[in-house]
DNA sequence: GGTATTATGGACATACGTGTCCATAATCCT
DNA sequence: AGGATTATGGACACGTATGTCCATAATACC
């Protein structure tokens, strides 16, 4: 259920970023001060997040990062994969990894089934625009 | 979302537990042979679960290990949350350890709370009895 | 071109979850 | 009482997430 904490930095990070767009680049240091994050951890994650498409990052004077797309159009599942991994994606209760099957014998699909649709569901409908105000 | 190895650990052994049951105290070690997790990890996890009066356990050549109640009336929730701790009650997206009150600023809460709440539900309405079919 | 600025990357430290190994305590049976 | 059986508890090993520190590469500005 909990995101690590590589995710909420990320999810944070791009949801003020979004937040506070005005045309420039926003500063690693500044990011990670409004944020409320390490900035020598930070930047390892923002690192993370422009290999995987999500952030642009630009070095020197006026550099920093910006949003790769619009806020409307990047996912969470997009910017908590990275960290998550394949524990983004929940499994079958009691045999984590397994695909799951409804019609399967595990009796706890009916309740779990509903939790962990409506997680992944969440992740990858919900956008940053959607998320923005958030604090 | 995704519960920690030991609270898989303990649903698996609790829910095999309960779908066994005989009379008879079940051996640590044939438990651990039946929900496939090394008995020498599983024997703190079911150690666990007797202090918190999950499971009575009982020594010497007789012994082992039985649910302290009907399988009706565990649940999930009681199972999980010594391994959980309190990250087992989900809080805010964004801030982990909040309450997260819908009124608040925070614009996730729409789509997140939805996520919490089934998911907190799930742990807390959900008993052993109707998970002990699964495997 | 040179210098300041910024992101990037590697090395390292720490904490914790998971797992292993072994000695000890409690209990049952003869 | 004594020995076999079983759970309990402590010490240790290992990997990974998190976090820190510092050198290096890329870029803008003069």
């Amino acid at each position: 259920m909990i995101l690590s904490a590589s995710s909420v930095h990320a999810l944070r990070a791009v949801a003020w970023l979004a937040a506070h767009e005005n045309g420039e680049a926003m500063l690693g240091r500044d990011l990670a001060r409004q944020v409320n994050v390490p900035a020598d951890y930070l930047s390892k994650v923002l690192a993370t997040l422009a290999r995987g498409g999500v952030l642009t990052a630009s070095r020197g004077v006026k550099g920093g990062y910006r949003l790769a797309r619009p806020a409307s159009r990047i996912r969470l599942i997009e910017v908590v994969l990275p960290f998550e991994g394949k524990r983004a994606i929940p499994g079958c209760l009691l045999r984590p990894g397994h695909p799951c099957r409804e019609s399967g014998a595990c009796s706890a699909h009916p309740a779990w089934g509903r939790v962990k649709d409506t997680y992944t569901a969440f992740l990858e409908k919900t956008t940053i625009a959607q998320i923005k105000g958030g604090s």
